[in-house]
RNA sequence: GGGGCGUUAGCUUAGAUGGAUAAAGCGCGGCCCUGUCACGGCCGAGAUCAGGGGUUCGAGUCCCCUACGCCUCGCCA
């Protein structure tokens, strides 16, 4: 006999069915036992005489028949509640123990490190299994959209190297050339650049980056989803409307109850969003009080370069004045390119930043394609030779053929986060890390065996060795 | 790297001023219950009070250190 979905059984009205799942509650009542069975599509209740022991969130095999519940005892909570099964077969498949954490509540209030440590059981919980399959659709949207409007998914390496710019990379020895390191790429920025010369034209993926910096309730610690765009022979124009298209689509398929605060979505240059709302990042919904309320906005006409405070340097690495806002590719503003020798601090950089709700949700921009304007950026935020070695092969890639373009990266994570209006990152991934920087379940980092640090050519140091 | 708050039963918490046999709800176990769906009733088990050190006649409570959790500043091209 074939088993069928716990939402199906309410068209067996009269049928014997198979019914498979987890004990989601019991209800004992001596003589007779009402249990709720949950599987992926949802509860239905069963009735039965004289079953086994069984526990909560045991695994079981039911066959029985469909009945229909006398009108008074109908459900309305469940989508099941006008049928039950009655119990003809019952075997437990596998018995489960006491569970650790309640699931039947949202699990705000338990302790995140409980939770994830047991994430596998955290995950059964109601909201969580609603937040990571809503996840899934919305990939799967944009994965669609992208790709039936010609774009390539392409996959980029995770083995990348380091740069000196950005956050903090994650290094891993290398084993075959002890005492050098591979860098997890904190976004495929290089990559996306290097596909638009090999002529792509067009290219998006849903991108693992990976940073090493302190976590915040909106930004996970290690690794993190962007949604990741690139074009050629595009403008900003054409990036934010596609932007704006691809995601006003993906609310109204996706997430119907929502509603957006306005459309098109306003446009602020980062000089009116600091006077107006004194950030960069302001919340424009009218009731913030309404959970289905979403106000988008595109920040503009970012200032190019900021102005280094102190004798700073750019990230331990440019001696100078000025720091690129967004990063050292992107392109200056085409009516202020006179003034990047005379005054560049007013120097507008062609920079979009995708804001929903208060927070940024996706960051972007036009790239420069003209050797010499990238040999003026380098010489403003104070790169010597040396330092613009290491972007060397993006730089030579250039000299054959390389197509104007530009893109934007919107965090999907961060996104998701805001729509669904959680408190937490961690709540729309699976497995996410604790801000201490273990991993859910595996409590990862661990140390490596002796053999394994001697093939990569690693000491570990007494003192440090002594500190856990 | 700095700061804040926290850590008492499986979970969530209560334990003013130092003086209990450390308390409750949920969960768990046993018994009773044929219409419950947050079932109900009775009984019960369950705590190295995060770990270590100190002050004190006496520490869950005060002090120090460490670990862990969350938040935050720095940081996040």
């Amino acid at each position: 006999m074939e088993r069928i979905l716990i939402k199906e059984t309410k068209e067996k009205v009269g049928e014997k069915v198979k019914v498979v799942g987890w004990i989601n509650s019991i209800r004992d009542h001596g003589k007779l036992t009402f249990i709720d069975l949950r599987d992926r599509t949802g509860l239905v209740q069963l009735v039965g005489k004289e079953l086994p022991k069984i526990s909560n969130e045991s695994v079981v095999e039911v066959v029985g028949k469909v009945a229909k519940r006398p009108e008074k005892l109908v459900n309305s909570n469940l989508e099941t509640g006008g049928i039950e099964i009655q119990i003809e077969k019952f075997e437990v498949i596998s018995k489960a123990k006491e569970i650790p954490i309640p699931l039947d509540t949202d699990g705000y209030d338990i302790e995140e490190g409980t939770r994830l440590k047991y994430r596998y059981l955290d995950l059964r919980r109601e909201r969580l299994t609603k937040n990571i399959r809503i996840r899934s659709k919305a990939i799967n949207f944009i994965r669609n959209w992208l790709t039936e409007k010609d774009f390539v998914d392409i996959e980029t390496p995770i083995f990348t190297k380091t740069t000196p710019e950005g956050a903090r990379d994650f290094l891993v020895p290398s084993r075959l050339q002890p005492g050098k390191f591979y860098a997890l790429p904190q976004s495929p920025q290089q990559y996306k650049q290097l596909l638009m010369v090999s002529g792509f034209e067009k290219y998006f993926q849903i991108a693992r980056c990976f940073r090493d910096e302190d976590p915040r309730a909106d930004r996970a610690y290690g690794e993190f989803t962007q949604l990741d765009i690139e074009m050629s022979f595009t403008d900003q124009e054409e990036i934010l409307k596609l932007t704006e298209q691809l995601f006003t689509d993906l609310i109204k398929k996706v997430f119907p109850e929502k509603k957006i605060t306005k459309e098109p979505w306003p446009r602020l240059t980062h000089a009116e969003a600091i006077k107006k709302y004194g950030n960069d990042k302001p919340d424009l919904r009218k009731d913030t009080k309404d959970p289905n309320e979403l106000a988008f906005v595109w920040i503009v006409d970012f200032p190019l370069f900021v102005k280094q405070e102190k004798e700073d340097f750019y990230h331990g690495i440019g001696k100078a004045k000025y720091a690129p806002s967004h990063h050292m590719f992107t392109a200056p503003h085409p009516d202020d390119i006179s003034m990047l020798d005379k005054d560049p601090l007013k120097v507008r950089g062609l920079q979009h930043d995708m804001v929903l709700n208060g927070h940024e949700v996706g960051g972007g921009s036009i790239r420069i394609h003209q050797a010499e304007i990238q040999e003026k950026i380098f010489k403003l935020i104070g790169f010597d030779d040396k330092q613009k070695k290491q972007f060397e092969h993006l730089l030579q890639a250039f000299e054959y053929g390389v197509p104007p373009h530009g893109g934007i990266a919107p965090g999907i994570d961060r996104f998701l986060y805001t729509v669904l209006g959680e408190r937490s990152l961690r709540e729309v991934m699976a497995f996410p890390m604790t801000a201490g920087g273990t991993t859910a379940v595996m409590d990862a980092p661990s140390r490596a065996g002796e053999e394994q640090l001697k093939e990569l050519g690693i000491k570990v140091t007494e003192s440090r060795d002594k500190k856990k």
